[in-house]
RNA sequence: GCGCGCGUAGCUCAGUUGGUUAGAGCGCCACCCUGAUAAGGUGGAGGUCCCAAGUUCGAAUCUUGGCGCGCGCACCA
């Protein structure tokens, strides 16, 4: 310890003895103010046996962990009034000391705050305002050898942050809760918690720690505390009710209320049982003739009140007993983590108590909530705590006008797990609106358009709409049952109730996050495949309104469209209710009045149809989109746009059953058109661009081999991978020899088939597949392209001239290149039908809107005017 | 001090009992579409998964320690 002082001093100090700390246990000293000490010798009381014997009761050194030796002296005053360590320390001395004889607590400051008479040098006065005093006057005995300033917490009270606030020892009603530790132990061991940890975390922690919960408070507002003391004998009674109140002997005081209620009629009888009146209200005491019995000051820690939530809100056990069994334990209840002590604690000691496992009423685990979900924090921009002085967040109202209260919800909602902390950003909540809110609109958009166009109007076609579910629907005029309609239709459903099925089944975990991930995913399918992919039937010719011009197909793509919607409005609503109630309002109430519920929330939520999801075509479509991409990708490698029409795609699949492979093939068309290429094929020869390889599967084989699997990988990938596929499918197993001696015997199901495309092809790779596509230009191929690259550019022309999609126009080429005339002769039809073009011709226009233009290298003007 | 959580792409965040190429959105770059059009789509670049040690055939993931951030321990028990 003089080492470290003396720097800090910056003495030198003369060592004179060493010792142990424990030496000095017991020595008695002389305090630093002899306000308690009085004059003489300080008295000595007997401890208890085994020890026996008797010490001085005070001023002497005891023993404590909380001392350090680099500061001070190594020996601190404590002051048991004032601290909750010093209390503990005083509590132990006690418990040393026959009971009663020891050293007692000793306060020289008045509730207030002040000192009182018993330190003179302060007395009157706030004790911070002391500090000085004191230190002079130690000072001035010679009893300082150093003053410093240090920064250390100390509490300020949090409505006025500039008012120190000190301990003080005060009495206090408490609820001996550390006495049904086990059982509150027991009962969380039965709660769900999430996030999980809380359980054994935060929570459980906090319950093996529990001490005993102080219900009282000295404040004006509160529940009374129902004790009545007797004024002669202080005995106590808990008066369990009103109506017992009032039938006590000699009960008086009830006047009180009575006559505020006269004075002010609109006073409410439940004040009866609350301060002032209550406090009036006094009875005869049991306990000693003549004397009364007395309300004590104190009322009831607030979150007493939060805990008997469960009960009182249903006045139980007074009233509402059918309420209450009927609702007994919750489901679930969430807050958030701030509410580990307070609510959460409150309400599962309060359960506890009543119905734990020694109560009489005792009822099986867990109460009074089955499933807790903690919420994290809401933060600010900045990420910090939000303030308001800080002003650090956004105005929600701001938020709501903008962006309205749907894109907040579903931000809050979709944008991460409920228990992490969310940062509460415009920029944020901005960003989460167009990836599902204006997507679901913007289908939702198409949809009235076309159907509007083509005269679909299912109230039209169905009288009995009940709440528009898959049977309701199927009773429509002209409905087609999914297996007759198309495979894009049945895809559509297949993934329709597959997600409202997994979301139930999310949703009943209590997992929104995860089921909002699944909405947004399903409304991407509808908006980047569904309606892209059936565009072709919505602008085909003919009707969709059940009538003699009705085109079946369109009509097929309308119901689906149209059930998806009215779903996904259903799987919605608790997410964004005003979008999903704005578009019920239209598709369903719109059309069919009365016959359907009046809002969406008021319909049953969706659970899915599995005999509607056929699971191998949705694997295959998403084959299919991953070719596509692969495709895309390949083409963007290689800077060969999408305009540029290119002779053939190869695909070679890496691990596809074999009936996912044929029913690829069979969808050549498709990817014909996603990719723009002329034709499709399933890799005849896929060793001319690809190399395989096999990989160990570390899941199977590492349980398995353990030790040696780094050497079966060696092995693995020294072996030639065709041979070995060949030894597996043939013999079901093979032996692969081990460095170093040993063999390891591998299946069919050990290993995983690796597929890299070779150098110099267009090609690109995905765990599923390689995608190479043909980079050979033939002249027709060219000419294509450059015809594409024209229509482009006259679309582009159009948008600019802000014509009408459905405007005529004239159009007029110049071009010195024999080329490019040549590819727009033979392509002139295409052109004129892309266009919306009535003539095109090969020289000017007057008054025509001119451009001019590069195409692939080839000069063009073109002339474009309103037919 | 004690306890709990978090640290992954420029930003905001996912990552399902440890597994082969760690994902999304936004932003950025390139491109496509032009009959959802003040919309829509595709591709790309971008990561020592905070650091270190350990366990393991294998660690973003498990353990320990450290660093950083947040929260709780007050009449808010």
């Amino acid at each position: 310890m003089a080492p470290s002082l003396a720097d800090k001093l910056k003495r030198r100090f003369d060592v004179v003895d060493r010792f142990p700390g424990a030496a000095l246990v017991g020595r008695s000293y002389l305090p630093p103010f002899d306000t308690f000490r009085g004059t003489g010798p300080c008295p000595t009381a007997p401890l208890v046996e085994p020890a026996g014997g008797s010490e001085p009761v005070a001023w002497r050194v005891v023993a404590a962990d909380f001392v350090t030796t680099d500061s001070g002296t190594g020996v601190v005053h404590v002051a048991p009034a004032f601290g909750e360590v010093d209390y503990t320390v005083l509590a132990a001395e006690q418990s040393r000391f026959v009971a009663g004889s020891g050293p007692t607590l000793v306060n020289c400051v008045a509730p207030d705050g002040t000192f009182t008479d018993a330190f003179p040098m302060g007395s009157g006065r706030f004790v911070k305002d002391c500090d000085r005093d004191i230190a002079r006057d130690l000072r001035s005995r010679r009893l300082l050898v150093h003053q410093e300033q240090y920064v250390h917490d100390y509490p300020f009270c949090w409505r006025a942050d500039n008012d120190p606030l000190i301990q003080y020892p005060r009495q206090s009603w408490f609820i001996r809760t550390s006495q049904f530790r086990d059982a509150m132990l027991a009962n969380n061991a039965r709660i769900d918690w999430l996030p999980e940890h809380v359980k054994d975390g935060r929570f459980g922690n906090f319950l093996e720690t529990n001490v005993d919960w102080a219900l009282s408070r000295e404040r004006y507002w509160g529940t009374p505390l129902p004790i009545w003391v007797c004024e002669e004998t202080g005995k106590m009674e808990a008066v369990p009710s009103y109506d017992t109140l009032l039938s006590k002997p000699g009960v008086a005081g009830t006047d009180v209320f009575d006559r505020a209620k006269a004075a002010n009629p609109t006073l409410s009888d439940d004040l009866k049982v609350h301060k002032p009146y209550i406090d009036a209200v006094t009875y005869e005491s049991p306990f000693a003739a003549g004397a009364r019995m007395r309300r004590v000051p104190e009322v009831i820690d607030c979150w007493f009140d939060s805990g008997a939530m469960p009960f009182a809100q249903w006045g139980w056990p007074h009233a509402g007993d059918a309420e209450f069994k009927a609702q007994f334990p919750a489901d679930f209840i969430s807050e958030a983590i701030d509410q580990t002590r307070g609510w959460f604690y409150s309400q599962l000691a309060i359960s506890t108590l009543l119905f734990g496992e020694r109560a009489p009423d005792a009822r099986p685990y867990p109460h009074p909530f089955k499933t807790c979900i903690v919420l994290g924090h809401m933060l600010g921009e900045d990420g910090q705590k939000m303030s308001k002085s800080k002003r650090n967040y956004k105005e929600p109202a701001v938020i709501f006008d903008t962006y309205g209260a749907d894109a907040l919800r579903w931000f809050f909602l979709a944008g991460q797990p409920p228990w992490n902390s969310i940062r509460y950003s415009e920029r944020a909540i901005r960003e989460s609106v167009p990836e599902f809110l204006l997507r679901l609109w913007n289908v939702y958009a198409f949809f009235t358009i076309y159907a509007r166009i083509d005269g679909f109007d299912p109230a039209a076609l169905l009288a009995t709409p009940g709440a528009l579910d898959h049977a309701d629907l199927a009773r429509a005029r002209g409905w087609r049952p999914a297996a007759g309609r198309s495979e894009l239709d049945r895809w559509m459903l297949s993934e329709l109730h597959a997600t409202a099925a997994l979301m139930v089944e999310r949703l009943d975990a209590f997992d929104h996050f995860s089921a909002a991930q699944r909405l947004s995913a399903l409304v991407d399918a509808v908006s980047n495949w569904f309606v892209r992919r059936s565009r072709d039937r919505f602008w085909a010719s003919g009707r969709a309104d059940g009538g003699p011009d009705t085109n079946g197909e369109k009509l097929d793509a309308y119901w689906t469209l149209y059930e998806t919607l009215v779903t996904v409005a259903k799987l919605a609503a608790p997410f964004v209710p005003f979008v999903t109630e704005a578009i019920w309002q239209n598709l369903a109430v719109g059309s069919f009045g009365d016959h359907v519920p009046e809002s969406v929330h008021l319909t049953d939520y969706p659970t899915g149809h599995e005999q509607l999801v056929d699971h191998d075509l949705v694997r295959r479509m998403a084959l299919v989109r991953d070719v596509s991409s692969l495709g895309r990708a390949a083409r963007a490698a290689e800077k060969l746009k999408v305009r540029q029409p290119l002779a053939k795609v190869e695909v070679i699949l890496a691990d596809a059953a074999p009936a996912d492979a044929d029913w690829l093939a069979a969808h050549a068309d498709l990817v014909c058109d996603e990719l723009n290429v002329k034709q499709f094929e399933i890799c005849g020869e896929p060793d001319r661009y690809i190399t395989r390889s096999v990989l160990p599967d570390l899941k199977k084989l590492g349980p398995k081999l353990g030790r040696d699997l780094p050497k079966a990988r060696d092995a693995l990938a020294k072996t030639d991978a065709a041979a070995l596929l060949a030894a597996l499918t043939r013999d079901g197993n093979a032996s692969l020899p081990l460095a170093g001696g040993g063999t390891a015997v591998i299946e069919r199901d050990d290993v995983l088939v690796r597929t890299t495309a070779k150098e110099g092809w267009a090609a690109a790779e995905s765990p599923l597949a390689v995608v190479v596509i043909s980079k050979e230009l033939t002249p027709a191929l060219v000419a294509e392209g450059l015809v594409r690259e024209v229509v482009h550019a006259v679309q582009s022309q159009r948008k600019t001239l802000d014509l009408d999609f459905t405007a005529r126009i004239e159009l007029g080429f110049e071009t010195p290149s024999a080329e490019l005339r040549s590819a727009l002769e033979r392509h002139l039809a295409y052109v004129m039908g892309e266009t919306l073009a009535d003539t095109a011709t090969f020289s000017t226009l007057p008054d025509a809107d001119r451009d001019s233009l590069d195409v692939d290298g080839h000069p063009l003007t073109l002339h474009l005017r309103r037919a």
